[in-house]
DNA sequence: CGTTAGCACTCTCGCCTCAGGAGTGCTAAG
DNA sequence: CTTAGCACTCCTGAGGCGAGAGTGCTAACG
């Protein structure tokens, strides 16, 4: 990343591709998707050679694409329209041939423009953050909040709500609150929860979440618990709090860009595509698993084995802090895309918000 | 509401209307609306002495039909096409034509169903209403966190997250969780933070945002703030924390329904309807007008007076607890929209809420 | 005087045709 | 292997046409 004038390599793979095709089929190949991408029309060979200077004739140009359509990179809608990228196209474009833009510092600029209000909750910084990524790119941002396991552990509140029911409020190191309600066949009054609370509060400080869970089951296995009416009372209310964690919250900014998409001027497409965004779990857990990998990752149409994000390409990249990665980022939007422009934001954006919550932790 | 077979009057008003029409001309703007309502489609004459089995010939029929038109009750599209009710129609089949129904056992258990899950917390009961609401009318749900101010103080806590930056979480008696981010000059220890946060519980338990607000103004005006120094710091802190109150949370769900009706196949229309849904402020604001008035209001297309949402009907109810309103909801669709049938089920869904809401409040 | 039947008129909509244009694939020559 | 040429296909938009729906007007009717 951020090295242009260098190919890049990404999530898929076209491995024995770069084979079959010639230097000539692959700048035609270019040629095709980067018009395809600036046009939304089929690209015929004429076009080719005319905005590209090739020295070569359409004629040849129309050899040409009869093998890339054969070898699956290209298709025609009819007969007589030119040729659109398939799937197998895009991959291979952005594997292979894709040169990333640097971004001029006009742009950067812009980008950071979002974080410049003062006091900006983490929820409110990610929530700018999706609303950056789709002034910029045009298409749709999704930011998905850290997931809980990989927080740093700050703070624990437990409020007495009423008889038996009390709710939990979380604060990790870096700002973010979540909170989670608690039904409890034991009444403990505020003094007890405060008591509880300050020993976890006391003994919790600086953990990972995941670290949090450990310690927990493990002092749970001890034997000094159960002499220790206090100690048992954290453990099992933290335990039961810690149970199934929340959710990773989801913003998801910029819906209506899609709608100036000419290719979602088929009703149906895009009526699948808003379903999708409603349902956010799906999204969640196509998010979740770029996780393991590290860097831009790109979903091009069906890979992502959603169908209702047919026709459209998903690029992620992880923001993290020190300890490691705590969520996802990204842009979804037509397949037909400016891979070389959305992957530097996708990937900037990613680093700023990487640093602007490390910053937040280290004050 | 809930009284079947009696007209209500809602918002805005149709007074001097009435006078004009005779019994005949309303039995027939009632016919083309309920007709428009059920098909999407202009009303012809014949159409009308059919369906509702008028002992009037279509010949009739026009001669009301061109006086309904005149008055500005209904248009045509154009020379041959039937009528189509204007919003001065709705306005006034909404105040004095429509018959409410009663929803029936069924459907109360349906909307009730959306809050069976044990557990929810207060932002999660909002969110499902909005789910509620849409899954109900087909259209899309909106529901508006309480407003801080009405709500009831049960726990405040300050967190130190670094030098200078805290923040600081409210939860109110009902169980929502509010945060926000202070920076404050003086960097406080978390003892003294805690020290702060003890005090401010025992002190400010019970009363509404508002009162608390107050106090904090007149306490700071006593001269002993001048002598204490914990007092005075927990009186600069909160009242720094409550200066602008966070701006009201919006759930909006079931967007996509939208997507469904056929008055918005024009692309450029719902563009615009998606763009009200993201610029929340806007609804947010709507939506606070309300809250003056009780019961169910109604706006008609340009009553809103915004233009984002043309073509568009918005019904909405307050929810509240003993001590007022607390939150509006509602569903916005088409000015073509089953009344008889939404009203009640914004109506109902308010109710439920606010019991709801209640329950949890006193356990 | 209100109501109704009849009728000419208007407008939309779907369907067809037709010409124009774009682009292809094939063939044969360079 | 490349290229020019050409026949062919298919989409697109314009224009024309008939069917259908609905209107407004007029004149007759009770």
């Amino acid at each position: 990343m951020g090295r242009p004038g260098c190919p890049a390599r990404f999530f898929g793979a076209g491995i024995a591709m770069a084979e079959e095709l010639n230097d000539r089929g692959r700048q035609i190949l270019e040629a095709i998707i980067e018009d395809y991408i600036a046009s939304a029309e089929p690209v015929g060979s004429r076009a080719v050679t005319r905005r590209h200077q090739m020295s070569i004739s359409p004629a040849t140009v129309r050899n040409v694409m009869a093998d890339l359509e054969e070898m699956g990179y290209i298709a025609s809608p009819h007969t007589s329209a030119g040729r659109v990228p398939t799937e197998k196209g895009y991959r291979f474009y952005v594997d292979s041939l894709l040169q990333l833009r640097q971004l001029t510092r006009d742009e950067q600029l812009r980008i950071e423009g979002h974080y410049r209000k003062r006091g900006l909750r983490v929820e409110e910084l990610l929530q700018e953050a999706g609303k950056a990524l789709s002034a910029m790119s045009s298409y749709t941002g999704i930011v998905m909040a850290p997931r809980f396991t990989s927080t740093v552990f700050r703070h624990i509140e437990f409020v007495r709500l009423s008889q038996g029911r009390l709710l939990v409020v979380f604060v990790t190191r870096s700002g973010l609150v979540q909170n989670k309600l608690v039904e409890n066949s034991e009444d403990l009054s505020q003094t007890e929860l405060d008591q509880i609370g300050n020993y976890l509060n006391r003994t919790l400080d600086g953990l990972t979440m995941q670290q949090v869970k450990a310690r927990i089951i493990e002092e749970m296995a001890q034997e000094k618990a159960l002499y220790d009416q206090l100690l048992q009372r954290a453990l099992r209310l933290s335990e039961v709090a810690l149970r199934d964690e929340p959710g990773g919250q989801l913003y998801i900014e910029g819906t209506s860009k899609i709608l100036d998409q000419p290719e979602f001027a088929d009703v149906e497409k895009m009526r699948r595509l808003f379903r999708a965004f409603e349902k956010k779990s799906q999204l969640v857990e196509l998010l979740d698993r770029t996780q393991q990998a590290g860097g831009v990752q790109i979903f091009i149409g069906s890979e992502s084995e959603h169908r209702e994000i047919e026709g459209c390409s998903l690029i992620t990249a992880n923001y993290s802090n020190s300890l490691g990665t705590l969520g996802t980022l990204g842009v979804i939007g037509p397949s037909r895309m400016p891979y070389s422009m959305v992957i530097p934001i996708v990937d900037y954006t990613a680093r700023l918000v990487s640093q602007l919550l490390e910053s937040e932790e280290n004050g």
